[in-house]
DNA sequence: CAAGTAGTTTAGAACGATTTTAAAGTAAAA
DNA sequence: TTTTACTTTAAAATCGTTCTAAACTACTTG
């Protein structure tokens, strides 16, 4: 399925800034982003956009499942084309983030969701540093 | 040990603000808050304080591990008094947060830590969402 | 295809959380 | 004490992100 294809399944207009930023990021793959990286990309591909577009954008593709957001108590959002299932390892110093593939962590023992409530995802941080 | 003493191990000086701020999160009472969250506390318990001071010092508590911050893509930070190593619910909708305990998540089955890293920490994060 | 309409993009202003500034204040050391 | 280093403060600045409202464009319908 090509990407104007993927958009409209998305129920996403295939406009042209939508197409620029699906042939960045819809490539199968997995990188985690900024809407400042993204942007950097796009100037890199010859191409411009407003930076209200840019997160227009990713805001519509997150809602619409297309890419992810990572949990980060960074101060800039953090992105990831990595739709799966899948965890982190995420060193705090640098910010920089690694993926764990679902296969890789196995919960024995999961508590129960609250009276009311559905379960929407599990997501395993492990927090690293730098040996020293 | 009171908060004083606390303080001082800690490595901060003991100030008249400071300890405001040790008297009301260090209570013993587990709980989740904003800056501004604790202004209110704060106002409410007769006393005042300037924004700048609250967030120094919520930086200074965190980084002694006085209080921990909650890994969020919320865009207001989010603060824990429990210090302890565990584990959340969020309701990404409302933004809201409840505490699970350590030993109610069980791993059968941790990855890898990179080469050159040490694990400084795991953290499950459950999205949870409301039944319809 | 033409005209209508609903959704999209844009630059720039606005916003809200957080940090910086630099001056005044305070705790601890000498 | 006096000194020194650290802390607090109000206000300004910063930074990521969202809003605004006007121009634009994709799609629909005739």
């Amino acid at each position: 399925m090509n990407n104007k294809e993927k958009l409209r399944k998305a129920g996403l207009r295939p406009t042209k800034q939508r197409m620029i930023i699906a042939d960045i990021l819809l490539d199968g793959v997995n990188r985690h982003f900024t809407a400042e990286n993204l942007q950097n990309e796009i100037n890199a591909s010859g191409n411009s956009m407003s930076i209200a577009t840019i997160y227009n954008c990713l805001k519509n593709f997150r809602n619409c499942g297309l890419i992810k957001q990572v949990e980060s108590s960074k101060d800039t959002a953090i992105f990831d084309t990595n739709i799966n299932q899948h965890h982190h390892f995420l060193d705090e110093e640098t910010g920089e983030l690694i993926d764990i593939e679902n296969d890789e962590v196995n919960l024995r023992k999961l508590p129960k969701i609250p009276q009311g409530y559905l379960n929407n995802g599990v997501e395993v941080l492990i927090k690293i540093k730098k040996q020293i």
